[in-house]
DNA sequence: GACCAGGCACATC
DNA sequence: GATGTGCATGGT
């Protein structure tokens, strides 16, 4: 007899937390670290986006008002280590623009935005899509939205309570529909399962020391 | 040198 | 709605 999604997806938590502890997510010293975080780290490794972060930093510019007046191409050449240099800055801006167009630069103000209308809102700006939306509402505005990442699907398909073509949407939804949406227990979740992804989830990874290794798997399905 | 990393927009069918 | 492609650096 199979468990519950709910009953797996608890579990899982148990385990992971058991293993790895509070992770003290976002890794960023700000609300603005959080969200140009989030956009640089868009099919990068975090460890180019410290360096990106770490540039802007130096030069200041880690504010929504220096965000705003710098221009794109010195914000490109300071995010360089990150990738997409030219396309990311193009989506800083967007982001920060987007700010003052519509809240007048106070990012507080979305707080008070349902969490629909927030979320559709952001995914009206070029260059946040479903995920960098959700990693900001979750992260940096702490509104319960979970946020589904390639090692969330990773680890959903190795242990069979998704198909491989899963779209975002779906993908989410696993936890939204099974678990109570408070902001803690998804911000969490969310980054303890970045941490088992890191170690295990991801091609040529090992399952051995994982702590899900108990559970029902398939070590190929990553 | 190939493959990968905490996606997204846009074109095409 | 599904699929393919460009964007780019730094690590393994």
């Amino acid at each position: 007899m199979p468990r519950s999604t709910r009953q797996t997806l608890i579990r899982f938590y148990d385990a992971l937390f058991a293993a790895y502890g509070p992770q003290g997510w976002w890794p960023a010293r700000s609300r603005t670290e959080i969200v140009v975080g989030a956009i640089l780290t868009q099919n990068t490794n975090w460890r180019n986006v410290e360096r990106a972060i770490a540039n802007l930093r130096a030069a200041r510019l880690l504010t929504w008002k220096a965000l705003r007046d710098a221009p794109a191409n010195k914000l490109a050449r300071l995010i360089r280590p990150s990738g997409y240099f030219n396309i990311k800055a193009r989506r800083l801006k967007c982001f920060v623009n987007w700010l003052w167009d519509r809240h007048r630069g106070n990012f507080e103000d979305l707080r008070r935005l349902p969490l629909g209308t927030l979320r559709a809102e952001l995914l009206s700006v070029s260059g946040i899509g479903p995920e960098t939306a959700d990693s900001i509402i979750l992260y940096a505005l702490r509104k319960p939205t979970f946020v589904a990442d390639a090692y969330t699907a990773r680890l959903l398909r190795r242990h069979g309570l998704v198909n491989g073509g899963v779209r975002y949407d779906e993908l989410k939804a696993v936890f939204e529909d099974h678990l109570p949406a408070d902001e803690r227990l998804f911000n969490q979740y969310h980054a303890l399962i970045v941490a088992v992804g890191k170690k295990h989830c991801r091609p040529r990874a090992r399952c051995d020391g994982c702590p899900l290794q108990r559970f029902e798997h398939d070590p190929r399905a990553c």
